[in-house]
DNA sequence: TGGATACCTGAGCAGATGCTCATGTATTGA
DNA sequence: TCAATACATGAGCATCTGCTCAGGTATCCA
């Protein structure tokens, strides 16, 4: 019973209140957008700007049918959005939290390592 | 082409660079880390402070054993770590970069639902 | 109109995931 | 020492993921 009493008090609003299924749910799934490879490399291309489905797909060395199929995803999962121009469909980040996600994980990640449980010449 | 520019540019260090396949499938394994309802639960509960396991299990209402195997996970991935006190086992999260990515994701999710292209009774 | 380019999408498959169940280990108190 | 409590963990299974492959749609240009 450590954490009971901040776990009960289920305050009004923002704060220490647990939240519904649903908005885990919800928040999972945003997660689980990011927790692939190849999706987290697209949104990290994405965050320098809208970019076409090729020029992702030779960027990140995968088919274009790949890609697409991961930007769907994206797309459904409401991190990118994309317009046409002509025959390109150019994808680009949907709101800021995507980017700031991206970089507050990357940012665990150096820490993580900086403790010295894993090497580092990566970064 | 659109974003080449802005690609290409291997910067120095921090900023526009392209990372490593290792930094990417690190930062993917962190985001999957919180990927489940069960250990985003997990995750927020812990936000508030450390938690026994049978106590974080009573309160996501799963046995004590998908807990135990989650816990496992999100100590591999270095979101967790634990401390013995008698017969419990007190978790907590292992730096403020996780609670950071969990509000994050709770606010992207609320914008998201807030543009009105799904229901938001949730919160 | 017809071909080329750029992208989308359904089917299917190998591998990963999250749970339950059964069992093992560590700590406490009688 | 022995039972009880609190976790950990391996095996097994239903389900999900991400890819490839094959085909489909939309736009441009000759």
């Amino acid at each position: 019973m450590v954490a009971a009493t901040a776990v009960r008090r289920v305050a009004g609003k923002e704060g220490g209140a647990v939240l519904s299924d649903r908005a885990y749910n919800a928040i999972a799934e945003t997660f689980r957008a990011l927790a692939d490879p190849t999706r987290a490399r697209i949104v990290h291309l994405l965050s320098f700007g809208e970019s076409s489905v090729n020029h992702l797909a030779e960027n990140l060395t995968v088919t274009p049918s790949a890609v697409s199929h991961q930007l769907r995803m994206l797309r459904q999962m409401g991190l990118v959005r994309f317009r046409r121009e002509g025959q390109l469909a150019l994808y680009a980040l949907d709101d800021p939290h995507v980017a700031i996600l991206f970089q507050e994980a990357r940012e665990h990640v150096s820490d993580y390592l900086q403790e010295g449980r894993k090497s580092r010449e990566w970064l």
